[in-house]
DNA sequence: TGAGACTGTGCAATCGTTTGTTCAAATTTA
DNA sequence: TAAATTTGAACAAACGATTGCACAGTCTCA
């Protein structure tokens, strides 16, 4: 029924060491003879014998696991993320255990802990709030760890993010260039340094035209909901902004609900750029012009980071930062 | 540094045992004096001691754990179960471990082997491919599975998925209400149970509507491109059918696209609905009108019936269909 | 022919928990 | 006061793998 390595070795009468070490491949290193591999391989096929991994993992103090901490894995954005760290692990060998932080500090110090109680080999996190101590100690005493998208001012802790503020600059410049002054931002959870930077680079863009302009920041959250309330708010001003900047898919989605239940067109009554790729965004009328962030490669990078520093036991901080790319849609009016 | 019972025992001078107890809130039961209880307590706190969960399960034989396989994390329609299971096992106590089949049996039956070394206390499956023999055999021999959306015909596993037939059947109705008559269905994974069901359904509506009707069933994958490829040749057809049903989400986009390559409008040119919610849909001009699944029930249900099976180590088989619903948008035009 | 080297394998400790059993001391009962 | 019971906690054996070390037998060489 379970097979371990004691009861093979009972029943064809070869130490568990030994079998241990042929179903290792360590056969040659330990110059087993021919006779004795053949004879065990045949038993361990036969009865379809897998090592427990736990037993393994409690001798060699290696899990081969690593602990992936995201806000939501419902999110297209994290979900795509997740799907390029699942693949890169498994690749590796690696397996993946998910949790999901709820955007609550409080989840997101018990999901913490719990991947050190299963002891994984590191952490891939994009964290909430804004205290990077929990991660700083386990970085430190314990596993090493490597943030994406989300990261904190002012750590040692490795990140890899998208150029968020030269992106939001970018996108900002491309509606100064069509002729817009009057610009509103909509911006996510406050406190992310993703944030931060998207709305630094909002500001900046519009400072540094040299134009006569008027900048709106508003909102507080990456949710439809935010998205469409601002909106709503943003619609009624006097006057009103030529264009609205949406930090998030998430954020977009709400503006364009208000935009068309207060019977309003874009681009033609509002004009709208995104943060964030979404393959929808290609088929919704118009298309909507946004910075896409190149998702899969913060992934891979992520992975490789983590990979390099549990490989080398090393906690060597690397800050990598992304570039954006504008996606032109038709949701821009020329004025 | 690294804290064990063994460590913290030779500190204090009080058992491995007696602190296991301790930490493990049974020290009522074996009746430990308050005071040890409280020494132990201030220990443990004091040094920030963690369980080691590997040693833990290595001795009970369980890793409250739980396997969940995909055939894509990206997608949003899986993504989305991914986070309701997740966030239920980690209500009860349990971290989920996610593989991605990437949609090959090979690469399934790897991934199921890694869950089985790794003593998961049971698997939740959207599988690819229809041989259900490895799932079964694990079922019934080491740990329970429990399918989702996906599942095989004529097995004993159990398996939660939407009522296909019928979601399809009330789509094609629906199109028939409205007038339509010749409709192109264009299908998904030809192997899976949920795209047979739906392609039945869509067969039966028409054929038991009584009037006379032209069907087209095309495709055979879940993808975008799938969907652009054979919308291309329907609206080439003389005479062109006057309505798509697509079978996902995945391939809508790609009927939307070749539409709207083509010159064409929905639904003035032709009508649309498609299987799957996804909150764009609603963005979209028009909105689609489409068969929702309601994806967290079938996460919820699903991690239900798992749990049950662990905490009762039975293999009852239930075969759960939650209802589909219509969500109307105005992509399907009155002729 | 005896010493040393090599071959092939087994022994036993270890990883960090949990838990059935044991046992001394304290307390109660007769 | 001796016997019986209760209290409180330690001992030691698992769980299933890995791995340093030991060792018996064979071979090589002087």
């Amino acid at each position: 029924m379970k097979e371990t390595l004691t009861s093979i070795s009972e029943r064809i009468g070869v130490s568990p060491a030994t079998i241990s070490r042929i179903v290792n491949g360590k056969a040659d290193k330990y110059r087993i003879s021919k006779e004795t591999v053949d004879k065990v391989m045949a038993e361990v096929n036969r009865c379809k014998y897998t090592p427990s991994l736990l037993a393994r993992s409690l001798r060699t103090n290696k899990t081969s696991t690593i602990g992936l901490l995201l806000p939501s894995a419902a999110n297209p954005f994290f979900s795509h993320i997740a799907e390029s760290i699942i693949k890169d692990a498994y690749a590796k060998g690696y397996i993946t255990i998910t949790l999901d932080n709820m955007e609550n500090e409080a989840v997101q110090r018990a999901c913490l802990s719990i991947m050190i109680s299963r002891k994984v080999d590191g952490i891939i996190a994009a964290p909430c709030g804004n205290d990077p101590t929990p991660f700083e100690e386990i970085n430190r005493t314990t596993t090493p760890i490597v943030l994406v998208d989300r990261y904190f001012e002012e750590s040692t802790l490795s990140h890899v993010t998208s150029n968020n503020y030269k992106g939001a600059f970018e996108a900002t410049s491309f509606l100064i260039q069509n002729g817009h002054r009057h610009i509103a931002c909509i911006q996510g959870d406050t406190q992310s340094m993703p944030n931060k930077r998207r709305v630094n680079g909002f500001l900046a863009a519009l400072k540094e035209s040299g134009e006569e302009h008027k900048a709106v920041v508003a909102g507080d959250a990456f949710s439809v909901q935010n998205g469409y309330l601002e909106t709503k708010l943003i619609l009624n001003m006097n006057p009103r902004p030529t264009a609205i900047f949406a930090l998030s898919y998430t954020i977009l989605l709400g503006v364009i609900k208000a935009v068309q239940d207060s019977g309003l067109h874009i681009p033609d009554d509002i004009s709208v750029i995104s943060f964030d790729e979404n393959i929808s965004l290609d088929y919704m009328t118009p298309p909507i012009t946004r910075v896409s962030q190149p998702v899969e490669e913060m992934g891979k990078l992520a992975s490789k980071l983590l990979f390099s520093s549990i490989e080398n036991n090393t906690r060597k901080t690397n800050k990598l930062e992304l570039v954006t790319t504008i996606k032109a849609g038709q949701s821009i009016r020329h004025i």
